[in-house]
DNA sequence: TATCATATCGTAATGGTTACGATTTGTAAA
DNA sequence: TTTACAAATCGTAACCATTACGATATGATA
């Protein structure tokens, strides 16, 4: 996803272009792995003094919900990243970095030969640790 | 994981035996499955009135350092359960009665495979939805 | 049974998130 | 281009799970 089509697809939806929008998309291209809310604050706050929770919080909903970040759970806080579209894949996570790469590996298919009877919603598959770079620094 | 061994393992570490302690473990083994701090302190308050959270989270945490209890995110509310030592596994985990069933398969080997010069720490892998009973209700 | 480290209490503080009335601003129609 | 209005944002308070702390109570050991 990039921000061409993430405005693309605000439009689609209805929903207004706003220059914080612009912006947020932008973070999110440049960011290039998981963020956190108060990350995305620190950074608009650079170009628009006292932005408000309200407009942090509602976008970032917003956009998980119509595709355009994807989010995880990390010590009890949420992460936002871009969402990869093309296909279904999981993630290695830098604690450090939050930089991401894909793993190809999902193990549902046989999983669900398992789960007779079971009414399976969704699964998270991810593996935490350091990235090159972070290992070094 | 049994009360038992449970209580000698806080003996081994020089931790004491309380009354609460004891309840605490009470709960988790008939609850076969994940609760929060807020369900026990619901099940507390039955005997104890005005049971502090001190006291509540001191031993959840307390609890999943030795190895008690294990623990999980969901809906960003921290959830515990019984540790299941014999073996590494995963979980399917109810959406609505929080109790899991095992599942053996861990692509962990494979994904290894794959994650040159990367520091991996940890893994999660669970899948969410409901459970045969919680179907039918 | 005396001692003392540990456990608990009561409660306030923290941190991430959600909510809301008032105000501003894109957008599309006139 | 102006108007009209729904949507977006602001400023701030509330919410909820969790953490923290000084004072008090209590298991465990000697």
């Amino acid at each position: 996803m990039n921000i061409a089509e993430a405005i693309e697809l605000l439009k689609e939806h209805g929903y207004k272009t706003t220059g914080k929008r612009k912006d947020i998309l932008t973070f999110f291209e440049e960011a290039d792995g998981y963020r956190t809310a108060k990350d995305l604050i620190q950074y608009l706050e650079e170009s628009y003094d006292g932005i408000s929770f309200d407009t942090v919080y509602r976008n970032l909903h917003l956009y998980n919900e119509v595709g355009i970040l994807e989010t995880t759970e990390l010590n009890g806080e949420k992460h936002f990243r871009m969402n990869c579209t093309h296909h279904h894949h999981h993630h290695f996570i830098c604690k450090d970095c939050g930089k991401t790469k894909e793993i190809e590996v999902c193990p549902m298919n046989e999983v669900k030969k398992t789960l007779h009877n079971y009414a399976i919603e969704d699964h998270k598959f991810e593996i935490y640790g350091l990235c090159p770079k972070c290992q070094l620094a």
